[in-house]
DNA sequence: GTAGACTCGATCCATGGTTATCGATATAAA
DNA sequence: TTTATATCGATAACCATGGATCGAGTCTAC
């Protein structure tokens, strides 16, 4: 049997080029941006890393530095700007921009997606749905258009759209996704739970909420097992 | 000023009771899962690490690593036999014992996750939904009752439920936290992007889609960013 | 005006998850 | 039966992230 050279090669997400902010940061920067916008609303305009880290349940240092990343900067003793630290957030997640997107699979949670009109706060505009479903065709869901699939990777195309959403059954979602790249879609957020085949260049996220389902099942299992066992050993 | 000694103290998550399997790997298993389901359904009943790795777009190490926290074991040559690391994987996620949960906030996403039956499939029944709302109270939101909130606590303790999922708006989320931990709720999983204040021994996990939307938008920006860049230099 | 204290920013160290390596073993082919 | 080889399991090196430390600056209080 010939076995394929690539079989173990260390391919990570295409070449990584050069995160530049790791990646937990990252995922951390929206919570803050939520933390300060809170307290922008109840009129607090200066705040530190140590309050905010006591409020999110973070070590000052950490807020510090993954604050930093936004090219925010601070003064001693008095701390940060909250309207300035809104604002390098929003900029340097690319908030400020609109993304317009496309999602597919206008199920349940594709509808609740349709629905969530924050989104527009955060950068994110679904233009439109698309379904496989002919009952759903032509329908609007939440002001948005229903379309059938086909039209996808055309209109994807005239209209420049580079963010594509998968909310479609996983049987589904390979062919979705290759609909989307043909469409010249840049990045896709992939709520099914399918490792997705596109060519290197394009951006995949995951929404995997079984891993999620995963870790709690298994702490909440673990515990039982540990009072179990503090019961038999009583 | 007198400021509280415990700004700078590194207060993790509870204290962690020994997680014996890395996080990130805990969150891989699902996949893993999905996968070999598949397989199972092609009437595949063996296979390797290298295989799965290839396919999963993971280095064969890392997947060894991670099955074996399952404490399945393997034959050299050989692999594993599909059916076994699925039953493995179960047990080791507790998803042959089904959770039962209660979710509160019936809207968009909480409909959604109602509506999911395959949840069922890994572990998690949802058996009650409750809402302020007095408009939705007394309905019925694909077979699951929806319930005043008054009654979670009491009911919760009634029926031993051990999950709670919050899908309100993130100004309600705290007081459902306190209402769930009242009635004797483990674990929650939390939807609402905001940091929950809860005991120590409560699970709490978010669900933050607003963290991925940060990284696909981010990735994207810079992307163009790069891009913009290579014209000009042109 | 000056002393003191608090916070930022930068550098250094520790922890833990990921990747590489190596021996052991079982299968398949000769 | 023997030999070749692919895979497992374990160990070790590596690297990223998180946490600690320290100097510098600025605001506050006396
Ligand atoms: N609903 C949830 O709470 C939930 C939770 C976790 C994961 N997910 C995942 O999200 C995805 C969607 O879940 P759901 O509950 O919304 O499912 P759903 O069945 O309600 O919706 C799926 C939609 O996709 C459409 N569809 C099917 N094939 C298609 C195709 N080839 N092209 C275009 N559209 C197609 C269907 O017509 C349907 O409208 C699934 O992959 C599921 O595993 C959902
Ligand atoms: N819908 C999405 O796609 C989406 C995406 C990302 C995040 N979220 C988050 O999920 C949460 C829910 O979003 P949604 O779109 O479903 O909102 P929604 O407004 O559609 O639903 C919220 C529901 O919670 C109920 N509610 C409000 N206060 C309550 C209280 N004190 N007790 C009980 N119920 C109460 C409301 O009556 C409503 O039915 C929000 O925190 C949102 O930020 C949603």
């Amino acid at each position: 049997m010939v076995i394929d050279i690539n079989l173990s090669t260390p391919l990570r997400v295409g070449r990584q080029e050069a995160p530049s902010i790791p990646q937990p940061s990252l995922a951390r920067l929206p919570q803050y941006h939520h933390y300060l916008v809170d307290l922008a609303a109840k009129g607090i305009t200066q705040t530190t890393c140590s309050v905010i880290g006591r409020d999110l349940g973070l070590i000052p240092v950490q807020v510090r530095k993954d604050l930093q990343h936004t090219g925010i900067i601070g003064r001693p003793k008095t701390g940060y700007s909250v309207a300035e630290l809104i604002q390098a957030i929003e900029t340097f997640l690319g908030w400020n921009n609109i993304n317009e997107a496309f999602l597919v699979g206008a199920g349940n949670l594709g509808t609740a997606l349709l629905g969530h009109e924050r989104f527009s706060k955060f950068g994110l505009r679904i233009v439109a749905a698309f379904d496989r479903d002919p009952a759903k065709e032509g329908q609007w869901i939440h002001e948005k258009a229903v379309l059938p699939l086909e039209e996808l990777a055309d209109l994807a195309q005239r209209m420049s759209i580079h963010l594509g959403i998968i909310t479609t059954p996983p049987e589904a979602a390979q062919a979705v996704a290759d609909e989307m790249v043909k469409g010249g879609i840049q990045a896709i957020w992939n709520f099914a739970p399918v490792k997705l085949k596109v060519p290197e260049h394009i951006i995949v996220h995951n929404e995997d909420l079984y891993s999620t389902l995963a870790t709690l099942s298994w702490k909440l299992a673990r515990r039982f097992r540990v009072s179990l066992k503090e019961k038999e050993a009583v």
